[in-house]
DNA sequence: ACGCTCTTGTGGACAGCGTACACATGGCGC
DNA sequence: GCGCCATGTGTACGCTGTCCACAAGAGCGT
């Protein structure tokens, strides 16, 4: 046995990483049933912890939440990510060619919706707290190599400019036309009239979507 | 004074529309609170009855809240019937031209989102609730009209073949593509990252989204 | 006309939640 | 070595959803 950790007991009055395991805590509740299922008093006891504790880390309920939701978009960019190294540049010297352009953006959307249909959970919990664009940079919501989902969708946009896959003119904004059509079927397809599809039929949508996000942009 | 209606009291024991009533209350603090401010004690305090008579016409709060989201898809669908009225088929005996397909499409889509910017809470709420395509015709979901929003989408994108605006090979299942495409933007302009946006930005990324499902369907 | 029954509303109770306030603990800087 | 202040505890309050036993009375069959 170390020095601490334990739900059960712990030896110190300090907890020692409270802030953290508040968040992992709550992390595992959206997992499992969304925004709405992180509960304060839940988070606290598995920390092992009286519930006014938290009130030293979190201003409120909503500001655990927010820090979940922040989490959840780290891990979302994670899963795009995974999604894009599968597809690395294939022309000389690692630039792109337009075709890897086309499949950055398509892996981008790939692992947005991968994450939304393996993570429910989480994905629902990331778009629960209202926000707006100026936090979009914001590094709590990147993932383990330091860029958010909307940074992501710019870079592979930024590759469909570059090699012509995408007129210049049409550049401005197209992040939230991208996101948002992405966005959309993924929460038709967790919460919305697609619940229930066969694995398929999903991926059959998916893959339509994104020939139409490529034809349209 | 009638015969019933008045919060502060009732003169016979039975209320009349205690449903009807409650569903109301439900749909008014939807309207201000979203889906999370649908309190179920509130609604009985505010159709003038004990708390637990709401369980003689919903099973829990889950049933209350599955019946506002019902009703706020019905009014959705009421945005998009009144958008569409705007765009009456210019053809000969009213048969629609391939401009008129293109105008319902277009629609449908600014009125969805007209109602996502004009009346969040309802649109939150609308989309709360789980479902799955079984149930997308559902009356209780139609407007005023007796078409859910499912249908109009479907109705806009008929003629959309018809009239040779689109290839009949896509046809199938482009209502979830259409859908998705204007849902996912509607849900970042209310909660995401375009929040905030001034009015003319977000008429200008509608009018753009519009133009590239337009042209990608 | 009468009484039974079934639907609808009431009253009281309970556990769980978020949160406020006063208090305890003890690690760290002086 | 001492005192401060960040961190954790205890108690309490009002609110929620929901369960149970009970009351009222509308509407039916006889």
């Amino acid at each position: 046995m170390s020095d601490e950790e334990q739900p059960p007991s712990r030896s110190t009055y300090r907890h020692g990483g409270l802030r953290e395991a508040l968040l992992e805590a709550g992390i595992e509740m959206a997992r499992e049933g969304g925004p709405d299922a992180v509960v304060l008093r839940e988070a606290t006891r598995r920390a092992g912890v009286s519930p006014n504790a938290a009130y030293r880390h979190f201003a409120d309920r909503e500001a655990l939440l927010k820090a979940v939701s922040d989490s959840c978009l780290g891990f979302s960019a994670d899963r795009i990510e995974r999604e894009l190294a599968e597809h690395p540049p294939t022309g000389p010297g690692g630039t792109p060619t337009e075709a890897d352009a086309r499949a950055m953006l398509r892996a981008v959307g790939l692992g947005y919706l991968a994450f939304a249909r393996e993570e429910p959970g989480l994905f629902r919990t990331a778009y629960s707290v209202p926000d707006d664009l100026s936090h979009a940079f914001d590094p709590a919501k990147a993932g383990r190599a330091g860029r958010t989902p909307f940074q992501l969708v710019g870079i592979a946009l930024d590759a469909m400019v570059e090699t012509g896959a995408m007129p210049a003119a049409r550049r401005q904004n197209a992040e939230f036309l991208a996101w948002a059509t992405v966005h959309g079927l993924g929460m038709l397809i967790i919460d919305g009239p697609l619940r229930g599809l066969d694995d398929r039929m999903v991926d059959f949508a998916t893959s339509r979507l994104l020939d139409m996000v490529d034809r349209g942009l």
